[in-house]
DNA sequence: GTAACTGCAAAATATTTGCATCCTT
DNA sequence: AAGGATGCAAATATTTTGCAGTTAC
């Protein structure tokens, strides 16, 4: 009864992709839509990162004001990793939102908690904007 | 030209930092509406809230999903501090979230980048559901 | 009395869903 | 050709704004 489900590589996914790789930052669904200029439907966008996250090419990061930014695996150290265990920096300034990937806090839970998931943001100003 | 702006306690400001402080996690916009049953209006529990954290009353969390939740400051070791270095606990079961106060991961950033705000959230299994 | 606060309606945003059509495989 | 992917329209949230009436101080 399991619903396999195979992904295609389409143009969308593919511009998508490209996006967020040549993007220095993790970006929002709106700066991805401003990036591809209409190449395809925003709601097509919603889609593809759904999909992209499903195949760990994607992950998705909740910023610190709690907007959703979309970052492409391979910027991190250990793009399988269920584990997105390092920093991510928010300027005020500049609006980017990057990985700190060698920063990797160690936190030990109490007894009893089970971890599966994290993310860590620091918000401030980043070394290009702190002049 | 300073506005001075002097704030009023009323009625819906008590009554949300009640069910703030009753409550032993962080809650959303659509709880803290739901506990409070009518007891005044949306929009005005979205203008309290803004108003109780220009007050440092209370603090704006995002959560592991960039849904915001809002903690009364009392709940933390450090109501005054700007900073909330402590790590929040998102359970994937229950859905509370709760501050682990006694949990404040050190992390040194490169040079060039001034912390201001920090969001550290841990979800998964909280010690109640992991059973 | 005055300025802050509230409720209601409405606007502005953001995200999801339905469905007919188009494209990969 | 089969079923995944897309675009467009429309439905759902979610949050913000305007404004007239109310209330705290």
């Amino acid at each position: 009864m399991e619903t396999k489900v195979t992904f295609r590589n389409t143009q969308a996914k593919t511009s998508i992709l490209l996006a967020l790789s040549e993007a220095k930052c993790a970006l929002s669904h709106a700066q991805l839509n401003e990036k591809l200029q209409g190449i395809c439907d925003r709601v097509t966008i919603y889609r593809v990162l759904d999909r992209l996250i499903s195949e760990k090419k994607v992950h998705r990061i909740a910023d610190i004001d709690g907007s959703i930014k979309y970052a492409s695996c391979h910027q991190c150290n250990h793009p399988k990793t269920e584990l997105h265990t390092h920093v991510h920096f928010s300027c005020q300034k500049c609006k980017m939102l990057i990985c700190l990937d060698q920063i990797e806090p160690k936190v030990v839970l109490p007894d009893g908690f089970e971890i599966k998931e994290t993310n860590f943001t620091i918000s401030g100003f980043c070394n290009q904007c702190n002049v």
